[in-house]
RNA sequence: GCGGGUGUGGCGGAACUGGCAGACGCGCAGGACUUAGGUUCCUGUGUCCACGCGACGUGCGGGUUCGAGUCCCGCCACCCGCACCA
């Protein structure tokens, strides 16, 4: 299926609309406050006398109704060149097409849509976007299974997941949808691919990587999860291969230190564990000769403090340094059986706890730079190849996992570092005076710290050093659908980039491809594709075979959004600079590191290259909680599913979004099991009632309404607006809620349906609920006699006098116990309400005539009386 | 092991910088309307008892304070992230 089968739907010109439907000027255009107020234009209906008591909410018809209405209104539209409202970009993590909508889908978008409709009341032009990350496995996965084009799967699910979202009321601007594996997307990640690869950030190495035996592919770090495969849950493996970086270790300290920028917008725990990710640590490197080899080996440590404690000296098993100082030993032999024993191992074996120390002596000597002292070298699988050097000093007394090593292989262990006089544990890692020491004896770590760091600088035998737990971004990835990486080799100018102008390098039609994972990329098979000229030298020459990981298309995908069809560059630099950073990213904590770790180092690197001002991506972060089951995840297997369409079939798109919102904090789990859609439906009717029994005519001045229920309206758009904006979402409806019962009340059993301050509180409710429950809302702004739409109504502009109390409750506290109270005057002074409060009964029997102890006053809310 | 978080009625959850614990909803109970109720509307609903102007109550134990769900110290339980990163 061609890709602009799947394009937006057309929704037709906006001059031409359906009839009855009047247009609107942009509504808070050039409004100070913010807040704006519809013209009212003529009635288009007769506002009913009561509601009819046959009349049914039926939240089928509403959306059958008004999905036609909206595709013509397109109220979300936004960047338009006349639209002066302030900008503000609100972001969902575009979801991958693998299905319909799900649960999980259905929350994290009614959150997203929540936020973006709120400051489009507010008078924002809302950039608020929708796209697929719509390459991946499973699209070829399933493609294998079916003998298709891996096209075909995607383009379906997309038109799928499209056509919910749109009955699920999102707030999407349609016209700037892309899908990554589009060639007009790909073509940027290469192109930015070649930026970096002129600059040295994307380079070839050969190293140990992780592999995959089920799908046939190498993953990054951040892909093995507990050992085994994210995808497929296999366990995987180490080869040696030449693959494709992202030097983002060159990013590390720029990715800490702008974490500044984020702190209180994004949620500690997922800057706490980008920070634990990078994994920055300071330390020195130490150069120590090793008997019979020309050069030093040079160590890594946190604690170059305690060097004269260091006993014997580790080479990861697996590095080349431990093959070459084996060679020619006695111990040959024995490390190569041990190194064969350690790769057989897999990750899971590593991650049991209280394994046991191995290791192989290699029968040299490194020497200890401070006293000359030899020490054993062992090869073992504790130390790794690839963090700081692959090489340690060992310092049992000062770290837990050399005194084990030090206890199972019988080496010496000496104290360096004075313990505390309880301490009754093996290694001690706290701090301390220093001991057995030389010249360091006494100093405390930070002190030793420095003084060793300078005596071995004098020396030149080692320095001051940073490492860090990060490791450059492995991209290259052996499979079929995704963005191939546009390198040719050439057998005579090596690695050539092809040209700008030849971009994009296409994914070649998969017909009659065989895309069977077995380790090398389907495309390097399709020599059509593959055999190239080279651009240099117009030689035979190969095209790279791989496909990039697929965070590379997330990692920018929010700044084409601004000009999806762009064909000049991957976006307007004038353009990004006017809407970026994005105010509100919405998304899944499951992408805490890799995504946001991945999008942020993109930022980074197009600020470098002069094409955007900001250096952070996302200013506001919300992490939204998972859709549960009885307790657990949802799943097949577990036979816990709950099919998000048959909800919203029985329910409703308004109940179930409303459900979503209202379960709690949008942070915590929703377990299904505990929240009632048939509680939020019957809500939403009663608030519909509300629209139907209004009497008085639409545009009736409020002014001369009931103030009892005037003030309760007031207080609950204040209220609400506050809570929304600290995601407090839940409690925003409760206000709605409260709201509704205090209008149901004036209706019923106060001032009357005719009371304009009923008509106040039905159009409140209405835009506090448009963002929630849009089809509802936009049904009750119908029946009140206005045009749609009611997403565009404004938010209902507060009076501060309104929010003032006629009177308030003050509590009368004696010893801490409220024992009495008292209706005040807001403004009554500490003084007056003193006097009232020791006037009480309950004040008086507490004193018996004697002076209190202390009086704490709060005026207006508490005075609290202490008895001698 | 290291790091982070959470703990409030039968349930989901409220409670701004310490100031009436339990907003709002679910569930449950009772009532009104109704031929009917999986409708609507109203009332009640933390625990205990001696039923009061009562006592107790926010995982447990201490502390600070006139006053603690909120702050401090020490535990317990559960959840999440990392996991031999020297």
């Amino acid at each position: 299926m061609p890709a602009a089968a799947i394009g937006p739907p057309d929704l037709g010109d906006r001059a031409e609309c359906a009839p009855g439907i009047r247009l609107l000027a942009s509504p808070a255009a050039g409004r100070s406050d913010g807040t704006s107020r519809l013209p009212l234009g003529p009635m288009s209906a007769t506002p009913s006398a009561t509601t009819d008591a046959r009349e049914e909410y039926d939240p089928e018809a509403l959306q059958e109704k008004w999905l036609g209405v909206w595709d013509e209104l397109a109220p979300f539209r936004s960047g338009r060149p006349d639209d002066d409202r302030p900008r503000k970009y609100v972001l969902d993590m575009f979801p991958y097409p693998s299905g319909d909508l799900h649960m999980g889908h259905a929350e994290a978008y009614a959150l997203g849509d929540v936020l973006a409709r709120y400051w489009v009341q507010r008078g924002f032009n809302v950039l608020h976007p929708i796209g697929w990350d719509a390459f991946g496995l499973p699209a070829e996965n399933a493609a294998i299974k079916r003998g298709e084009d891996p096209r075909a799967w995607t383009y379906e699910n997309i038109a799928t997941q499209k056509a919910s979202m749109r009955r699920y009321g999102c707030s999407f601007d349609w016209d700037r949808v892309l899908n990554t594996c589009d060639p007009d997307y790909y073509r940027w990640n290469q192109w930015f691919f070649l930026r970096m690869f002129e600059r040295g950030l994307a380079y070839r190495k050969a190293s140990s990587v992780n592999w995959c035996p089920s799908c046939q592919t190498v993953l990054a770090n951040e892909q093995v999860v507990g050992g085994l495969c994210e995808r497929c849950d296999s366990v995987v493996t180490k080869k040696k291969l030449t693959q494709w970086y992202l030097r983002i270790t060159d990013y590390a300290d720029r990715l800490l230190d702008d974490m500044a920028l984020l702190e209180g917008q994004w949620p500690d725990k997922v800057l706490q564990m980008q920070r634990n990710w990078i994994g920055r640590s300071t330390g020195a490197e130490v150069q120590f000769a090793i008997e019979g080899r020309d050069e030093p080996v040079t160590v890594y440590t946190t604690r170059p403090d305690t060097l004269f404690g260091a006993t014997f000296f580790v080479v990861a098993a697996d590095s080349d340094l431990a093959a070459e100082l084996a060679a020619g030993t006695p111990a040959q032999a024995e490390f190569e059986a041990y190194l064969a024993a350690t790769k057989r191992e897999t990750d899971i074996d590593r991650l049991a706890s209280d394994r046991p120390k191995t290791g192989v002596f290699l029968h040299r000597h490194a020497v200890n730079p401070v006293n000359g002292a030899p020490l054993p070298v062992y090869a073992s699988d504790y130390v790794l190849a690839d963090y700081g050097t692959g090489a340690i000093m060992a310092v049992p007394a000062q770290d837990q996992r050399d005194w084990d090593f030090a206890t199972t292989f019988g080496l010496p262990i000496v104290r360096t570092v004075t313990p505390p006089e309880d301490f009754d544990g093996e290694a001690y890692v706290g701090d301390g005076p220093a001991m057995n020491s030389g010249f360091l004896d006494g100093l405390h770590k930070a002190e030793a710290i420095e003084a060793i760091i300078g005596w071995l600088e004098e020396r030149g035998s080692g320095r001051a050093a940073v490492n860090y737990r990060l490791r450059d971004w492995l991209i290259s990835r052996q499979r079929f659908w995704g963005t191939p990486i546009p390198i040719i080799h050439c057998p005579v100018d090596g690695e050539v980039p092809v040209p700008d102008e030849q971009l994009p390098v296409e994914l070649p039609d998969a017909e009659g491809l065989d895309l069977t994972p077995k380790g090398a990329s389907p495309l390097g098979a399709l020599d059509a594709w593959s055999v190239v000229d080279c651009p240099r030298c117009g030689g035979p020459a190969r095209r790279d075979p791989d496909t990039m990981d697929t965070f590379v298309d997330s990692s920018w995908y929010f700044l084409r959004y601004l000009d999806p069809k762009r064909t000049d560059g991957p976006f307007d630099p004038a353009e990004a600079n006017a809407w970026l950073p994005v105010d509100q990213y919405v998304g899944g904590v499951t992408h805490a590191i890799l995504h946001l770790l991945y999008a942020r180092f993109f930022t980074k690197v197009i600020h470098d290259l002069g094409m955007l001002d900001a250096v952070e991506p996302f200013t506001r972060l919300l992490n939204q909680g998972m859709v549960v089951m009885d307790g657990s995840a949802m799943s097949k297997s577990r036979g816990n599913l709950v099919r998000l369409s048959d909800e919203l079939a029985v329910h409703g798109v308004d109940a179930i979004r409303l459900t979503m919102v209202f379960a709690g904090p949008p942070e915590d789990d929703i377990d299904w099991a505990d929240v009632s859609p048939a509680g939020s439906k019957k809500f939403l009717a009663r608030a519909w009632r509300l629209a139907g029994d209004v009497t008085s005519a639409p545009g009736t001045d409020p002014a001369g309404g009931d103030l009892a229920l005037r003030r309760v309206t007031h207080r609950s758009i204040h209220d609400a607006a506050r809570a929304l904006e600290d995601y407090r979402f839940n409690v925003a409806v409760a206000k709605a809620m409260e709201l509704v019962n205090a209008a149901r009340k004036a209706i019923d059993s106060g001032v009357g349906p005719a009371d304009p301050a009923v008509r106040e509180a039905a159009e409140a409710v209405a835009i506090i609920l448009s963002l929630v429950a849009p089809y509802t809302a936009e049904e009750m702004w119908a029946r009140l006699g206005h045009e749609p739409s009611v997403a565009l109504a404004g938010w209902p502009a507060v009076d501060e006098a309104l929010l003032v109390q006629e009177s308030v409750t003050c509590v009368v506290q004696i010893a801490g116990k409220v024992r009495e109270r008292l209706e005040v005057a807001p403004d009554i002074t500490e003084a007056a309400l003193r006097a009232l409060a020791l006037a009480t009964p309950a004040a008086q029997a507490a004193l018996g005539g004697r002076e209190p102890r202390a009086v704490i006053v709060r005026a207006p809310k508490l005075v609290n009386v202490v008895p001698a």
